[in-house]
DNA sequence: ATTCGAACCGTATGTTTCGGACCGTGCGGC
DNA sequence: GCCGCACGGTCCGAAACATACGGTTCGAAT
């Protein structure tokens, strides 16, 4: 029970327990692969030390069966439902990071062949709008549900972000296409 | 002159000073604080240590002022090229991470107080705009240049999901405004 | 009955990354 | 002449991270 820096991951882990009630640091990789993860990344090795971190801190409580598998199965504690209201209501400084090694690839086009930039942006346009459809199967699939429509309206966020990814790429594709692209470095127009 | 893993930093370090010329860390520092900065932040340590392992590893030449502040500058070297071409040629297979503290917290909502979610989005769309209003002016600024319009192109995205993320956080105020957010917990429609 | 694979469940470990504290320098302006 | 700010950089401990490893339970096909 000491004093420690909380991230966000443990803030994620410390929500999920408490929205989700007791789980397991395999429960907590599979929750947060379903949703949150779609956008954060949140490595599994961390989702098994991070809530011993929370533990030691007393914000989690771990009950550990005795036989079988002997799962480890943390609970929120009054400390922890405190921190994580805190939190909440705390408000946000960070603007959000947009983590995009295609972009960071557009960005250094004019060093790169045409047809790199060809290629990128098809690539691109292929995963969000297989991305797209992931998003769209779960609002068809669970977007009806009382239970979960306030963990589902992050999706609509998804989703939006993704739409205008596809048409960037779309615009980028075409211009790659008509050959004006890269800007500087494509056949010039006489 | 050994073999070292190359991330996304070593390419962006790469790509910068194959864009820009000799560059300091410092030049660095800042070259990428007014762009994919925006997107994609690498803190400062990084930009004095890496340009250093890439140096060891044959990628960039080092040339150290021997008077005054003895400022370190690196070069390109062939080798480095190639690499970056290598990259620049190669397909993305990860999907963009998108690292929103809000977005997380909206998640969560159901475990925050009905205020907490209508002042994170006002405060969403308060930072949405301005980073908008960034934006734009730096398309005004530098947006006719012939020399860096194929690194103003991705400005275009960052633009794009800005737009999208305003209007998905003014959606989430006016429900919250209206006293249906979140859902469950707001007061029930009789 | 047995093999097999998939889902289940978790640990260990060696790097990178990261934030942030800290430190000196040169220079323009008051 | 000294103040403050941009310049230019190092260091360090704590987190994050990727990845390899190791085992179990269970059902379905052999």
């Amino acid at each position: 029970m000491s004093t420690v820096r909380l991230s966000t991951t443990s803030f994620v882990v410390l929500g999920m327990i408490a929205t989700r009630g007791p789980s397991t640091s395999y429960d907590l990789k599979r929750a947060i692969g379903r949703s949150v993860g779609y956008f954060w990344n949140f490595p599994h090795a961390q989702l098994y030390s991070e809530p011993k971190r929370l533990q030691k801190a007393g914000l989690l409580e771990l009950h550990q069966e005795d036989t079988g598998r002997r799962r480890k199965t943390y609970t929120i504690t009054a400390a922890g439902q405190a921190a994580l209201g805190e939190w909440l209501a705390e408000p946000v400084k960070e603007h959000f990071e947009l983590r995009d090694i295609a972009e960071i690839k557009l960005f250094f086009s004019e060093l790169a062949e045409p047809q790199d930039v060809a290629r990128l942006a098809q690539d691109q346009i292929e995963q969000h709008e297989t991305r797209i459809a992931e998003y769209e199967e779960m609002q068809r699939r669970y977007g009806h549900i009382e239970e979960v429509a306030s963990r589902m309206i992050t999706l609509e966020l998804g989703l939006g972000i993704e739409y205008a990814a596809l048409e960037f790429w779309r615009k980028v594709r075409a211009r790659a296409e008509s050959g004006d692209f890269p800007p500087q470095s494509g056949p010039t127009q006489h």
